[in-house]
RNA sequence: GCCCUUGUAGCUCAGUGGUAGAGCACUCCCUUGGUAAGGGAGAGGUCCCGGGUUCAAAUCCCGGCGAGGGCACCA
C-alpha cells in the first residue's frame, strides 16, 4: 500500500503497487500523454515499472532536463531501430545521450554515406510515425546472452558479460528490433518528434585506438522543434565565429600544407600577439618575474634526464649534427631548471620565478591540429617558481590572484577551477602528496573559491589546478594551470641550501594563464567574433577622406595618431564615403575618422565605430581621449 | 595515428569523360561622391601532387600530401 508523495508536498495512497504511469493518470490525462519516464526517490525509471514502497515521484516530460535527455536515448534506441532494418548486417554496439544530442556506435563493413544517413533519418520518421509502444523486460544474463546471440550481437554480447552482478539488465523491444539498456525509455514513439542526424564519424569501440574503429551516427533530439532551431542557429552563430574562418576576413594568419600545425602570422595577427605577450611581460614584471631565454634545441641526453624522452621520444622533433642527436624542445621546463642550476642559491633566494615566452615544439598527430587551437609550434605564457615546500601555498595564492587579473583583463569574468588530485601511479610520499593537495586546496578556500575536485588527476610529477573560462556562447577553454612537481627538479640535480646549511630539493611550481599564446588568441578571436576589444584590436583607428581635396589632412591625422603608437590605417581610395565605412566595419575596426572639407576647415575629426554610433565632429585631442579611455578599459566592457 | 568527407581563380563556391564558370576581390577608365556596396572595360586557373584506365582525365581508379568533422592522443 504504497504512499505516494508528489512534489507539490501532496501525498497519494495506493491499495496496491501502482506504475508510474498509473501516479500520472490518477492526476490527470493530459500529464498521463505526457508522462516519459518518472524520478522515484531520485532514481530515473520507466513509467511502467511498479512501485511497491512508499516514495517520492516525480513525473518527468518533455519539459524537464531528464524528459529531454530520456528522448535522446530513445532516438538512439530508434537508430538502432531503423540501421537494422535498412542494414540487417550491422552490429551495434552502444547509444548513449551526449551533450544537445545522442549517438549509435555501429560496425558494419561498407561506410555510411550522407546518402545513407539521409535514408536512416527518412526511416526513423516512418518509425516515429507508427506512434508503438516501446515494452520494456527485465532478463537475467542468461537470458540477454541468448538474446543477442540470437540476434548475432557480438558487441551486445561483450557488454552482457561485463554487467556487473547485482545491476538490473533490461531490454527494450522496439517491435522487431531490442536493445539493451539502463533505461529509461518513452513508453511510446509518440513522444519522439524533433530531431535530426547530424553526421557520421569513426570512433575507436569502448575508445580503445587498439580496438576496431566503429561509425558513429550522432543526431541532436529536442523537446520542441523551436529548440532544435535554435540549436541549429546556435551552431550557425558558432560557425561565423570561426576563428580560422576570421582570421581569413581580416588577415591575421595563415597555414599552408608545408608547414602543418605552424602558423604564419601576418601583420594584423602578429600586432594582437604582440600587444599580448608585451602585456603578459609587463604584468609578470610587475609580479616579480625574471624574464629569460633558453636554447630552442637541446641535446638528447637532458631528455633522457628529465625523463621526456622515454615517454615523448615520439612526439618531439628531433635533429642531429656531427653525430649528435638533438630534440627541439617540446616545452622550457628542463632549460629552467639550468638557469637555476648555475651558481649556489640559497633558502634566502627562493622563491625564485623564471618566465619564458620560449617558442616549443611538439609532433601534435596530425588529425588533433586545428588552426590555431591545437598546432605544432606554439609558445606559452609560461614560468617556473622555485620555492621551499613550506613557500607553496603563498604561491600559489599569489598566481590565483594574477590568473584572475588577467582573465578580466581580456573580458572573462566566468572561471571555473579544478584540483587534481593524486593518481595511482605517481612519485613522491604520501606525506608530500598530503602536503601540496592541501597547500593548492588551502589556497583555494583562502580565497572562497568554488572549485571541483577531480581525484586521480594529477601529473605523475604532483598536484595540479586548473583553469578554465567561459566564452560567451558558454564553452569552456582550459587555459590556466599550476602544478607542483617534486620530481623534475631532483631529476636535474637542482637544489638550494637550506637554513641549516644542508643541501635541499627545491619544489618547481610550473605554471601558465593564457596556455599558448596562439590558442589565446583563437579563443579572443571567437569570444569577440572577431571585434576585439580597443587594445587587441590590430587596427584601431582608419582615416578617410571624402575627396581628393581631403588626402594631405587624412595624411597628417594618421602620422599624429601613429605617432603617438595607436594602431592607424589611411584609405585614399577613389571610392565613396559608404563604400569605404562599410569595408572598414566589416574589418571590424573599432574607430573610423571620416574628414572632409567641413572637418578640414575646422580642423576637426568626425567619429564613428564599428559599432554604427556617430560621434559627430570633434578635435583630434578629444578623440585621442576617447581612445586613451578606451584602450584603458582592455577587455573589461565585456562583449561590445 | 584511425574513420568519413574534401582539395577548381586571391576569396566564397557552381560545374562536367570531349577547348574551364559565377559573384566578390584585383588592374585600367569614367566618376570627387558626407557615414554599410557608383558605373564601365580588362586581366586572372598545371582544376593539390604522382601514377593508372581511356582515342581523350580537372572529371573515373590507386597512392601521397593538406584541409574539414569525429575518434584516439595532448609532457
Amino acid at each position: 500500500m504504497p504512499i505516494i508523495t508528489l512534489p507539490d508536498g501532496n501525498k497519494k495512497k495506493f491499495d496496491q503497487p501502482v506504475t508510474i504511469m498509473e501516479v500520472a493518470e490518477s492526476l490527470g490525462p493530459g500529464l498521463a500523454k505526457a508522462a516519459i519516464a518518472g524520478r522515484v526517490n531520485d532514481v530515473l525509471l520507466d513509467t511502467c515499472i511498479p512501485i511497491e514502497k512508499d516514495s517520492k515521484v516525480n513525473i518527468i516530460t518533455a519539459k524537464d532536463q531528464d524528459g529531454i535527455e530520456t528522448i535522446r536515448h530513445s532516438f538512439a534506441h530508434l537508430i538502432g531501430h531503423a540501421v537494422k532494418q535498412l542494414y540487417p548486417e550491422a552490429k551495434m554496439a552502444i547509444g548513449p545521450v551526449i551533450e544537445d544530442g545522442f549517438y549509435y556506435d555501429i560496425a558494419y563493413d561498407q561506410p555510411f554515406t550522407p546518402k545513407d544517413l539521409e535514408a536512416i533519418e527518412a526511416r526513423m520518421k516512418e518509425l516515429v510515425k507508427l506512434d508503438y509502444d516501446v515494452n520494456v523486460e527485465i532478463v537475467s544474463r542468461e537470458e540477454a546472452h541468448r538474446e543477442f546471440e540470437k540476434r548475432c550481437e557480438p558487441y551486445k554480447i561483450e557488454i552482457v558479460d561485463e554487467i556487473p552482478e547485482n545491476e538490473i539488465i533490461k531490454l527494450y523491444r522496439h517491435q522487431e528490433y531490442t536493445d539493451m539498456c539502463r533505461g529509461p525509455h518513452v513508453p511510446n514513439t509518440r513522444h519522439l518528434r524533433t530531431f535530426k542526424l547530424m553526421k557520421v564519424s569513426g570512433a575507436y569501440w569502448r575508445g580503445d585506438s587498439n580496438k576496431p574503429m566503429l561509425q558513429r551516427i550522432y543526431g541532436t533530439a529536442w523537446g520542441s522543434s523551436k529548440d532544435l532551431k535554435a540549436y541549429l542557429k546556435r551552431l550557425e552563430e558558432a560557425e561565423k565565429r570561426d576563428h580560422r574562418r576570421i582570421a581569413k576576413q581580416m588577415s591575421l594568419f595563415h597555414t599552408q600544407e608545408e608547414a602543418p600545425g605552424m602558423i604564419f602570422w601576418h601583420a594584423k595577427g602578429w600586432a594582437i600577439y604582440q600587444v599580448l605577450e608585451q602585456y603578459i611581460r609587463e604584468t609578470l614584471s610587475l609580479h616579480n618575474y625574471q624574464e629569460i631565454r633558453t636554447p630552442q634545441v637541446v641535446d638528447r641526453s637532458l631528455w633522457e634526464k628529465s625523463g621526456h624522452w622515454e615517454k615523448f621520444k615520439d612526439d618531439m622533433f628531433t635533429t642531429t649534427s656531427e653525430n649528435r642527436e638533438y630534440a627541439i624542445k617540446p616545452m622550457n621546463c628542463p632549460c629552467h631548471i639550468q638557469i637555476f642550476n648555475q651558481g649556489l642559491k640559497s633558502y634566502r633566494d627562493l622563491p625564485i620565478r623564471l618566465a619564458e615566452f620560449g617558442s616549443c615544439l611538439r609532433n601534435e598527430p596530425s588529425g588533433s591540429l586545428h588552426g590555431l587551437m591545437r598546432v605544432r609550434n606554439f609558445v606559452q605564457d609560461d614560468a617556473h617558481i622555485f620555492c621551499t615546500e613550506l613557500q607553496v601555498q603563498e604561491e600559489v595564492s599569489k598566481f590565483i590572484d594574477l590568473v584572475f587579473e588577467i582573465y578580466r583583463s581580456f573580458g572573462f569574468d566566468s572561471v571555473l577551477i579544478k584540483l587534481s588530485t593524486r593518481p595511482e601511479k605517481r612519485v613522491g610520499s604520501d606525506e608530500i602528496w598530503d602536503k601540496s593537495e592541501k597547500a593548492l586546496s588551502d589556497a583555494l578556500d583562502a580565497k572562497g573559491l568554488a572549485w571541483d575536485l577531480l581525484p586521480g588527476e594529477g601529473a605523475f610529477y604532483g598536484p595540479k589546478i586548473e583553469f578554465s573560462l567561459k566564452d560567451c556562447l558558454g564553452r569552456v577553454w582550459q587555459c590556466g594551470t599550476i602544478q607542483v612537481d617534486f620530481s623534475m627538479p631532483e631529476r636535474l640535480g637542482a637544489s638550494y641550501v637550506a637554513e641549516d646549511s644542508q643541501r635541499r630539493t627545491p619544489v618547481m611550481l610550473h605554471r601558465a594563464i593564457l596556455g599558448s599564446f596562439e590558442r589565446f588568441i583563437g579563443i579572443l578571436i571567437e569570444h569577440y567574433a572577431g571585434r576585439l576589444p580597443v587594445w587587441l584590436a590590430p587596427v584601431q583607428v582608419v582615416v578617410m577622406g571624402i575627396t581628393d581635396r581631403n588626402a594631405q589632412s587624412c595624411q597628417d591625422v594618421c602620422k599624429k595618431l601613429s605617432a603617438l603608437e595607436y594602431r592607424t590605417e589611411v584609405d585614399l581610395r577613389n571610392e565613396k564615403i559608404g563604400f569605404k565605412v562599410r569595408e572598414h566595419t566589416l574589418q571590424r575596426v573599432p574607430f573610423l575618422i571620416i574628414i572632409g572639407d567641413k572637418e578640414q576647415q575646422s580642423g576637426e575629426v568626425a567619429v564613428r565605430t564599428r559599432e554604427g554610433k556617430d560621434f559627430g565632429s570633434m578635435p583630434l585631442n578629444s578623440f585621442k581621449s576617447l581612445l586613451d579611455d578606451a584602450i584603458a578599459l582592455r577587455g573589461r566592457s565585456g562583449v561590445a
